[in-house]
RNA sequence: GCGAGGAUGGCGGAAUGGCAGACGCGCUGGACUUAGGAUCCAGUGGGUAACCCCCGUGAGAGUUCAAAUCUCUCUCCUCGCACCA
């Protein structure tokens, strides 16, 4: 007897040693140039933080590691590769922190979170790791800002933009939450600056349009729907009253309620609003923009506030009946959606009565309906919003609201007062941040010249290294600051001249980084485009929700960008998506259940649970916790049950292999095949913690006297594979002596004829209420089963004395009888 | 306010019209043992002396032979959006 199959389960023994030997064999490395099948299965790569992965990243890891090593058992050749998304806030707020340089800071976090990586025993393929940070990077994602450039789609303005105090630097839209930094929670304010920004809004539509095509969370796709925000309605022009040369234009949803306009509204940044103004209003109408101005974003949205605003003075000409209505300004218009004015028809929206009652500005009621709430005198007590029929709106009168949206404004657009129009929330992309750790904007300005890219040839700019990486909190970065960096020379004509000293923002290297994997040590080019002509789409992609609109929303616009310039041949970068759930505990610091962080102090380290159950079982339990799109609870204790479940089924399969049967029993056959196909099934299905309890009830129920033939216990070692890729491992090459890995083996497949059983067991129900069971032949036919069914001393027992009115046999599921006093 | 998702034992969860609580944790009892925080066996929703039976999937109604599952009303929780005209 080989000494080898009489030993224990210790995982320390093996799991070293096969990460050891899967790099020294490139078992993980994946050939770009196979004429096979490909699969590209990619984590959201993480930013290599200071504290380390917890078990709340690991279940990410865990799930994406299981589906590719499934997906290479079904012979597919897969892409799974691991990278850090080096640049931004989080690494240099970090930095920061710790007074290390971010440079030398992030090196040692990718060391540290590499390690913790290659525990989880992945099979990610390292040859191919990138890092947002490397010069040999951040020159192509220069590149890429430059061929927006070229295209018109980064320019340069000046406008009030969102600023985090505290970051001190410039943020994107989509990095403010409910009027507070992502990053650093901190309340935004408004700050006007010279900003580079992308042009996103170009691709508003076809950003919406192609949500369609994607097998994306419908969560997700809401998300990004509802942040795009299209709106279809009308632009009107109302003429100014005393000068009939100024036209505000004002956009509505509601051109039906046209005739109902009582006023018109400019928001307190309407570059008119001053010019509009009659002098003696001009003071009043100061101090008001003033004041709005100053306002936080949280002062101005919250809902709660009641309306403010001044009249100019000034009064409009209503384009459909000539009638002469006030111009106000307040601050519920918002200067950067639509044209910044809004006509006010108070009868029919809520925000516009409130306003009116408060001013005593008159509502006249255009569209009726039965269901306007009403006081007992008529009058309307609320703005009714919904549908109905004009009135009090000559010859539209009578029309259905739906219809007159379109009659009234192909009225105004004969009569060239107003058109069709179609707006977006989405703005956009301010692109500039006034920080340190990013990729420089490659552009130079000559005083004779002007704004010049830098020559590809030149890229990258590089990043200087310096002493004072803190920001300044002037508008500027850090940057403006180097001489040596600042001063250039110009590509056009030679003479003197300066750089761009803003830097990138954290998502710029994100936007196209699953383009750079199967390429990535490319020299020449940012990717080739046969390549990834090849292997993307990408076909599952797993991250977190978090990253719902900031980083997809972006991915996407980069992707539809370099398909339109012709260098990639797709135009949706991931087709189908997976946001696993959080890994919650509870917080001492709050009190409550809370997504584990460190800075809630609710966060578990992996380290010592690897050391003391292995990774393996760490990898089962990471799925085992639950489904694995909700979120769910740690608790340290759970990971027991998986230690124990990977022992027994050691145990069982050293047995089987030392009993080294010929052949596999009859009813082990059965429950082998029912398992493969519950595996097969919840796998495809991403239900993997019920995949693995299908694991368990199997082994629980083996009888001792169960005979497998060394080819089924291999299937079932091929089975358990991608869950416990060591245990796997260790088995199939030194207890079953294979020379080549089992990921280089064949997923198995069951066949229908084991998965029935030759007899099965019937509930019998008496009127609903489970009464007995009964064990019956797969082919028995249902009068004899309902026959046997009423001789159960059980059912009988409740039958007797009573009328049978009915009864039912479901083949292979139930017999109910039904009766009646 | 709008939109989406959810509520099942002491806990994580299973079951998508057909035996509610699979599987795991925890707990109880037993075996083995010098010992047990190891291992194995049995039990474990509530009521009940009971393995008879009754009740039970947030609350209430309905459809059905049959409802955690479908329909309606309500409550609570989580997430997203929120003066977007």
């Amino acid at each position: 007897m080989d000494e080898k199959l009489t030993r224990k389960y210790i995982p320390v023994m093996i799991e070293k040693k096969w990460r050891r030997i899967w790099e020294e064999k490139k078992v993980n490395y994946t050939d770009i140039n196979t004429k096979n099948k490909k699969y590209y299965c990619l984590d959201m790569f993480p930013y290599p933080s200071g504290s380390g992965l917890h078990v709340g990243h690991w279940r990410g890891y865990v799930l994406s590691d299981v589906w590719a090593r499934y997906k290479r058992l079904h012979g597919y050749h897969v892409l799974h590769p691991m990278g850090w998304d080096s640049f931004g806030l989080p690494a240099e707020n970090d930095a920061i922190k710790k007074g290390i340089h971010p440079k030398i800071s992030t090196r040692n976090n990718i060391e540290n979170i590499r390690r913790q990586l290659k525990e989880i025993g992945a099979m990610y393929d390292w040859s191919k790791e990138i890092n947002t940070s490397d010069p040999e990077y951040y020159r192509w994602t220069q590149w890429i800002f430059l061929q927006m450039y070229h295209k018109n789609l980064a320019y340069r303005a000046e406008m009030p933009i969102n600023w985090c105090p505290a970051c001190k630097t410039g943020l994107a839209n989509e990095e403010v939450i409910n009027g507070t930094c992502e990053r650093c929670g901190s309340p935004v304010e408004k700050k006007k600056l010279m900003q580079w920004m992308l042009k996103i809004t170009s691709y508003a539509e076809r950003l919406l349009a192609d949500i369609e095509k994607l097998d994306w969370p419908e969560k997700v796709k809401t998300m990004q729907k509802n942040w795009i925000g299209k709106s279809e309605g009308a632009s009107i022009l109302f003429t100014l009253d005393n000068n009939p040369d100024i036209k505000l234009e004002v956009f509505t949803t509601r051109p039906d309620t046209l005739f109902g306009a009582t006023y018109v509204v400019l928001a307190p940044e309407h570059p008119r609003a001053l010019e509009i103004t009659l002098p003696e209003q001009i003071p009043d109408v100061k101090r008001y923009i003033e004041e709005a101005t100053n306002k936080s974003d949280i002062e101005r949205t919250n809902l709660l506030r009641e309306k403010t605003g001044v009249f100019t003075g000034a009064f409009a000409i209503n384009p459909v009946n000539n009638k002469k209505v006030p111009v106000w300004i307040a601050d519920y218009v918002l200067a950067h959606y639509g044209s910044g004015a809004i006509m006010s028809v108070p009868a029919h929206d809520q925000r516009d009565f409130e306003f009116a009652k408060k001013f005593g500005l008159p509502i006249i009621e255009v569209i009726y309906s039965e269901n306007a709430s009403r006081n007992p005198d008529g009058s309307l007590a609320s703005a009714y919003e919904g549908a109905g029929i004009l009135i009090n709106s000559q010859q539209f009168n009578g029309i259905d609201s739906e219809q007159a949206k379109i009659s009234i404004t192909q009225w105004l657009k004969n009569m060239n007062k107003g058109d069709f129009k179609t707006t977006y929330k989405l703005r956009d992309w301010v692109f500039s941040r006034q920080r340190y750790w990013g990729e420089p904007i490659p552009i130079i300005y000559c005083k004779k010249c002007g704004t010049v890219p830098v020559n590809e040839k030149d890229l990258p700019v590089i990043l200087p290294d310096v002493e004072s990486y803190k920001p300044t909190g002037t508008g500027k970065s850090p940057l403006a600051a180097i001489k040596e960096f600042v001063n250039t020379s110009c590509p056009i004509c030679g003479g003197p001249a300066e750089r761009e000293t803003d830097t990138m923002p954290q998502w710029a290297g994100s936007s196209w980084y699953f383009l750079r994997y199967p390429n990535s040590n490319l020299e020449t080019a940012p990717f080739d485009k046969k390549i990834v002509d090849k292997w993307l789409p990408v076909d599952c992609y797993v991250g977190g929700v978090e990253h719902a609109i900031l980083h997809l929303l972006y991915a996407r616009f980069f992707t539809k960008f370099l398909y339109d310039i012709g260098a990639i041949g797709f135009d949706e970068p991931f087709l189908r998506l997976f946001n696993q759930g959080m890994v919650t505990k509870f917080s001492e610091k709050t009190g409550k259940i809370e997504k584990m962080s460190k800075s809630k102090g609710n966060v578990v380290n992996p380290d010592p649970l690897v050391e003391k159950y292995g990774t393996d079982t760490v990898r089962l339990y990471e799925l085992f916790i639950g489904p694995p799109e909700v979120d769910s609870e740690w608790n340290d204790s759970g990971i027991e049950g998986c230690y124990r479940f990977l022992r027994k089924a050691w145990d069982f399969i050293i047995e089987q292999v030392e009993k080294n049967y010929n052949e596999t029993d009859k009813q082990s056959k059965i429950k082998l095949h029912q398992l493969i196909k519950k595996v097969t099934e919840r796998i495809e299905g991403f239900k993997l913690n019920t995949a693995i309890s299908a694991f368990m009830e199997f082994i629980k129920d083996i009888p001792d006297d169960a005979c497998f033939s060394r080819q089924d216990i291999e299937k079932f070692i091929v089975l358990l594979s991608p869950f416990a890729p060591h245990f796997a491992e260790e088995l199939w090459c030194e207890v079953l002596n294979h020379a080549e890995t089992v990921f280089n083996d064949r997923w198995p497949e069951f066949e229908n004829k084991f998965i029935f059983e030759e007899t099965i067991t019937i509930p019998v129900q008496v009127n609903g209420k489970l009464r007995g069971t009964l064990i019956v032949g797969k082919d028995e036919d249902s009068e004899s089963i309902l026959k046997s069914a009423l001789e159960l001393e059980s059912v009988s027992r409740f039958v007797s004395g009573r009328h049978i009115v009915k009864q039912i046999y479901v083949p292979g599921k139930i017999v109910n009888i039904v009766t009646k006093q």
